[in-house]
DNA sequence: TTGTAGGCGTTATCAA
DNA sequence: TTGATAACGCCTACAA
């Protein structure tokens, strides 16, 4: 039913050739004749089948990510900007952008990728919470389809990606609140094995040792990147014997659950205890009290993610192949005030700070 | 380079008639040879080319949808929500999900749907964020592209919707602040011209007017649905000369920037103002104080939707064609306290409720 | 139960 | 500058 190549042809009385080389912009049709074509297919409502197109160019224009789902639902604004930028980016060069949703490391993720891959569904794919020993990097490397990724692997393998260097910028953080007099500091993680949570613990006991601390001080519980992830891990933090002045969540989303526990613990959030995250959400700009949070652009980053593969997949590359940027340290109402002294019978753990 | 079916019957010495009868599960293979054929497409790792199968079908298998934004960026849980019940809706039948992001009503935005659907991109899309004379709606209608929607429009098209009875569920959240005390409401609406905003500016003043008060009473301000654009609201409402005592945000999002400008006003959120707002989603629960709301099943309605459009697609339509669900009111602390009884000299509108 | 052949709508090669 | 023709990989009458 839709309007083809061949009604175009006939209804100027010229080959589908034609018609097709105008379209397509090639130089050896005439301008009179290419004026005719562009006119008639507009007002007749051409637009060229993609799946025969797809079949005869043996490309789809079309870039796939697969969306981490722990249970089904996810609600996170991390993945929105996240999509916005590869979406935005992919269409600014004319691709469109497949969104499918899996559970990390399950069977059925890597069915999706098989598929994928394999039934050329996309021409590349962009992967997002990377794991230390990736099987996705290892399945597409080893298929040779084009993949950039938000983050790095542990793995011998080499690919283009945008990272962030959350290990310094953690760190940094830890020093942050170590100046703010803080010694107990508490960690709520990120599942095990992402490349994330490594760097993210990593870069705490960077700070610690940083600031003379020791760095084994630190005091880690899991979260999974969510707000009733950092909502139990804060309990948890909070009924220690010792409890820590000062939490860390590893994405916003966990410093926002962690401040509602301290919160409902009759705890306030900044004078009691400080607590930041990392992300450089709008949720952490608008949280109460304002969330202290690491930025990373992530709009920006899919943005670029999409025009690295689109490089790739159409043999455009620029060159760049590795970025790596440096979160900003945003400092808000959160870890605003200074430590009060601890409290003569309180046992001071590690070195002090500036003896 | 990707193994095709002729590869696999190559293999086996069998025709690719039989090869492609056995793998799609045709009763007219012998079992021996349907087993030969599975295995073989298994361990050779064949998947159909999904553009031969496209163009040979006519058929994509691919549902889209097209988010909206307004300036590039976004980062929205809602969206999130409902991208994983689509997708998570699609995968179960066996489609993909393609999105992309659009101003609202732009050149862009009409280009993209005439693209998806003259050039066979998806089998059918998903809409949302419903407009009172949707062009979308008109021209999925007129190419007879298969379409569903999360909420209704004004048009006299009929297609098949999920919508929530947002103007009963406002109705009902402003009788909970008159019940509360509260007489002066202020409401920071969505952009003009969604079928949300007057839905929901209509419920709120049929609140006022079943509370015995004057529906004009409403103090309404223009919002976009972002938090920044909650907050920007509430700050006018709070430089009234009557600033209301109560203020609904037409999501969560816009009460959520409210509450900060509350609080940065000096005031206290629950205490001095409430506040409310409409999605349930997880930033309304963890915000401080938790934020009361009209819920919506973000994740099952996309999920639904995604169905009701495979079911059109596939010709298997199960007949449930719209779909109307009652928003559920979620009181929490930021709506908690009676309102203390106005002082002498307050200049009171309205009868009062139950008198 | 299996195989042959035609065509889905394009693009690319080659000839006119 | 234009046109005829052959794939691209798959599905499906129809024939064997």
């Amino acid at each position: 039913m839709p309007v083809t190549i061949r009604d175009v042809a006939r209804k100027l009385k010229l080959s589908i050739t034609t018609v097709s080389r105008a379209l397509d912009g090639y130089s050896d049709v005439a301008a009179s004749t290419r004026e005719r074509v562009v006119l008639a297919a507009r007002t007749m409502g051409y637009e060229p089948s993609r799946a025969a197109r797809q079949l005869r160019r043996r490309r789809t224009d079309i870039i796939g990510t697969v969306l981490p789902t722990d249970e089904g639902h996810f609600a996170d604004a991390y993945f929105s900007s996240f999509l916005a930028g590869l979406g935005d980016g992919a269409t600014s060069l004319g691709f469109d952008l497949l969104v499918s949703t899996a559970r990390p490391d399950s069977e059925a993720e890597r069915q999706l990728y098989a598929r994928w891959a394999h039934g050329r569904i996309v021409d590349g794919i962009v992967l997002n919470r990377m794991r230390l020993r990736d099987r996705r990097v290892q399945f597409l490397a080893r298929e040779g389809i084009p993949f950039v990724a938000h983050g790095r692997t542990r793995l011998d393998i080499d690919f283009p990606y945008v990272d962030m260097d959350s290990r310094a910028a953690f760190c940094r953080l830890v020093i942050h609140l170590t100046e703010r007099g803080h010694r107990r500091i508490g960690y709520i993680g990120a599942p095990m094995g992402t490349t994330l949570q490594a760097d993210r613990q990593a870069g705490c006991r960077d700070g610690l040792r940083a600031a003379g601390l020791a760095s084994d001080d630190l005091l880690v519980v899991r979260g999974d990147l969510t707000r009733q992830g950092g909502y139990l891990g804060a309990k948890r933090l909070l009924t220690l014997k010792k409890p820590p002045t000062a939490i860390i969540g590893a994405n916003d989303l966990t410093a926002i659950g962690a401040m509602r526990a301290v919160h409902e613990a009759g705890l306030e959030v900044g004078r009691d205890v400080a607590v930041a995250g990392y992300d450089g959400t709008e949720d952490a700009a608008h949280a109460q009290p304002p969330l202290t949070t690491l930025t990373q652009p992530i709009y920006e980053i899919a943005h670029q993610l999409a025009e690295m593969l689109i490089g790739r997949i159409a043999g455009t590359e620029t060159g760049i192949r590795h970025v790596i940027l440096k979160p900003e340290l945003v400092v808000r109402g959160s870890t605003q005030y200074e430590r009060r002294r601890p409290r003569g019978k309180e046992v001071r753990t590690g070195r002090r700070l500036f003896p």
